[in-house]
DNA sequence: CTTTTGACGCGTA
DNA sequence: CTACGCGCCAAAA
């Protein structure tokens, strides 16, 4: 258990409390909108995300569009369950489609390269 | 200080 | 479609 959550986490927590309801986004693209080290450390970030963060981690899936496995095998089951509650469904393959689902976050207005202002997230709910 | 440990992505064959 | 290799690094022990 952390006690103090900071650095590099904080701001992937963040990003992904940015991701609007019905939406997914994959572990490189959140890595490449905070300008993280890489999709790994998304993922690595997630295994370790406090409960008391409110955090829509179940929004996160990898590149192929499939769940991937916690080292529980809980959260298997249990993220889809939550991704059709909002309406986000599989497709004959059992991968969800990110042409179709894929979280846009305003490409027009946010340059990769460049960090992250208060404006880009003063724009997204649930965000404090 | 060093070592271990991972919810990944992408190119290539 | 599968298999393999490499890149990549924070946090906890």
């Amino acid at each position: 258990m952390p006690d103090a959550i900071d650095g590099v986490y904080t701001r992937i927590y963040r990003c992904i409390k940015c991701i609007p309801e019905g939406k997914v986004a994959t572990y490189g693209q959140i890595a490449k909108l905070i300008d993280a080290s890489g999709a790994r450390q998304v993922g690595y970030a997630l295994s370790a995300t406090p409960a008391e963060l409110d955090i829509p981690w179940h929004r996160v899936i990898n590149a192929k569009g499939e769940i991937s496995q916690r080292s529980d095998g809980l959260a298997d089951s249990e993220q889809y369950a939550r991704l059709l509650a909002e309406g986000v469904v599989a497709n004959k393959t059992g991968r969800i489609s990110l042409l179709q689902y894929r979280w846009q976050p305003s490409p027009e207005d946010f340059l990769v390269d460049e960090e992250i202002d208060d404006e880009f997230w003063r724009d997204q709910p649930g965000v404090g």
